[in-house]
DNA sequence: CAAGAAACTTTACGCGCGTAAAGTATTTGT
DNA sequence: ACAAATACTTTACGCGCGTAAAGTTTCTTG
């Protein structure tokens, strides 16, 4: 590796010795060049070490390579391990991934959308925020930019949508609850996105159809520190012998982590043996559920068919493809996970 | 606001009835243009959404305005809650920050480095994978971009490292435990960085001044995976009474919760209470320590803190100030939490 | 109200690369 | 071996903005 610093592409051309027009179409696809060509120039580039300058390319660039990834809430690891993978397809499949956390806040999630319009993005993959999203301007950046959301649907908006079928997975778990003890209540806080209002609609269903009488549990609470909302919301109620049966069905695994620990306070033993007095599931199969105390009975996503998905469509949109009516929504059905706590 | 899309500055600038210079002087400095002037441009800015390109502009300024912040592994929400506070602060600051996760691969930190370096940022802000950190590359990274690294250290890299004290925070830790109940053994995995070994030091010569013997437990496991490690390994030792003391001080939060999980599973009673067979606490008050069952004894690190210094030390590093020797490494004291675990 | 300072306008250049057109060299197929 | 196809070189322009210099207007101060 010569010390020799090269300050731009055309320095770098006279070096492999191939002109700057040729070099620039090596760097935009490889393959597009012959291979004696590719020779030289992936030669030189182990003599000196150049990068074509970002700025430069992405100014006359039609469409960038860059690929927008919104998440609401990157703290939560469910959240994190989404992201985690779509960067990762992205990448093998030759885009610049640039991942951003709504933190939990509209009003960060449209300076997300606003940043990333000045990026020029050939796509943006998105978990909305969902109910708390500003409808209107989210569609106005999804008419802009090619938009894929995926685990929490905004109707109407984007090019297409990728979650869950919670129309599958909660009665999935209501069956397999019901099959194995007391019919479970349903235990929720205001939901802040979809999913938790289909989920109880889900479960309405579920027991109705099992001929059981839905019970719901709404506690107060916003925002997304679920836990804390699990744990004292769900503490209150416990201390007071206010869940109306003894097996609780959470609509996801954070606030269930929560319940979990006010439970385990409390003194009230939860799991499925018999010496247990509750049992608690989750819904999502969060990385922690494994170490619940006890390990957390609960419904998985398919992160990685969720992630693959959400990235094959929005490269295809990118590419202007149209996609089919029954493309617009793909939903993956969850799988049971049961462990000890229910 | 009007329909009219305007296309670049020199637009805008017609729009406004001021000259283009000047608006990019404004939005380089609002402040630096006369009132009435801003006033002009910011009534435009209400009528025509406008926003320069943001290429366009870094690719002549000499500086950008860009941070770059990397952590070893955001789905450890340790880190991310850490990114997320950095992230605020920079944008405070007027900065543009863009975080990357190493995802725990030495190969990937690289690759970060890599790209940041073409993304020519103002600074880096870099918590490093540690001893797996190619230290060559770091380095010579850290000499062509100004960078403080923060969280975890490589010793003479970087302009500053911010961090928590661990000379203070485990002989704090383990001056409770001996004062209330057996002195603890220290249970750790191979280190993946400096932290675990300076722990684990501090933890023999706090017990070394209190009068006992040190008793350290290792186990195998590499990676990240340290709720895996602290499961499975710690599960193991529990099954076989392989502690060597009824104490267990665990070398950070995550491994302690995978040994909980153990331990709950196995039947082993944990907690301070007389009742209880075994006491264990962690390092960190990672944000899920509230949950645990029982809720986890452990020391704080002062997130607040430790981000903020790192982003005014960079910011400092930038404006080409010489960081004193005092100023080189900055550690926080860590809190101790008390909870019902140990 | 004059004079100096401050803020502005005009003009001009350059950043590094994408990209298109036209001409030259190399490869391919028969 | 020759024509056609392909890949390359040369030349040239433009993207949108930072930035500098020189000239003009507006503000400040006594």
């Amino acid at each position: 590796m010569s010390n020799a610093k090269i300050r731009n592409m055309e320095q770098f051309a006279a070096m492999s010795g191939v002109s700057r027009p040729t070099v620039s179409k090596y760097f935009n696809d490889p393959e597009s060049v012959r291979k004696s060509t590719r020779a030289r120039i992936e030669d030189a580039l182990e003599r000196y070490d150049f990068r074509p300058n970002l700025y430069a390319i992405n100014q006359n660039r039609r469409l960038t390579k860059n690929v927008g990834i919104v998440v609401p809430y990157v703290a939560d690891p469910f959240f994190a391990e989404l992201a985690r993978i779509i960067e990762r397809q992205c990448i093998d499949a030759g885009f610049s991934p640039s991942t951003f956390s709504s933190h939990g806040s509209p009003a960060h999630e449209i300076e997300i959308l606003d940043t990333l319009r000045s990026m020029r993005p050939a796509g943006v993959l998105m978990a909305p925020l969902g109910r708390a999203s500003d409808r209107a301007k989210v569609a106005a950046f999804c008419n802009d930019v090619p938009t894929v959301l995926f685990d929490s649907n905004i109707e109407g908006v984007g090019a297409a949508f990728i979650g869950s079928n919670n129309f599958q997975s909660v009665p999935l778990m209501v069956d397999y609850l019901c099959r194995t003890g007391t019919p479970p209540c349903f235990f929720e806080m205001p939901p802040v996105n979809p999913n938790a209002n289909k989920r109880r609609d889900a479960y309405v269903q579920a027991m109705e159809q099992l001929g059981h009488a839905p019970q719901i549990v709404r506690v107060d609470g916003q925002g997304w520190d679920f836990e804390g909302v699990g744990y004292h919301q769900g503490g209150k109620l416990l201390a007071a012998g206010g869940f109306p049966s003894r097996t609780v069905l959470c609509s996801n695994d954070r606030l269930a982590i929560g319940l979990l620990a006010a439970a385990y306070e409390i003194g009230v033993r939860v799991g499925i043996t018999p010496d247990c007095s509750l049992r608690i599931a989750g819904h999502d199969d969060h990385p922690f559920a494994r170490y619940t105390c006890p390990s957390l009975t609960t419904v998985s996503q398919d992160y990685e068919a969720i992630s693959r998905r959400s990235v094959e469509s929005l490269l295809r949109v990118v590419d202007g493809e149209i996609v089919s009516d029954s493309e617009r929504e793909v939903l993956f059905d969850g799988r049971l996970v049961m462990r000890a706590s229910a």
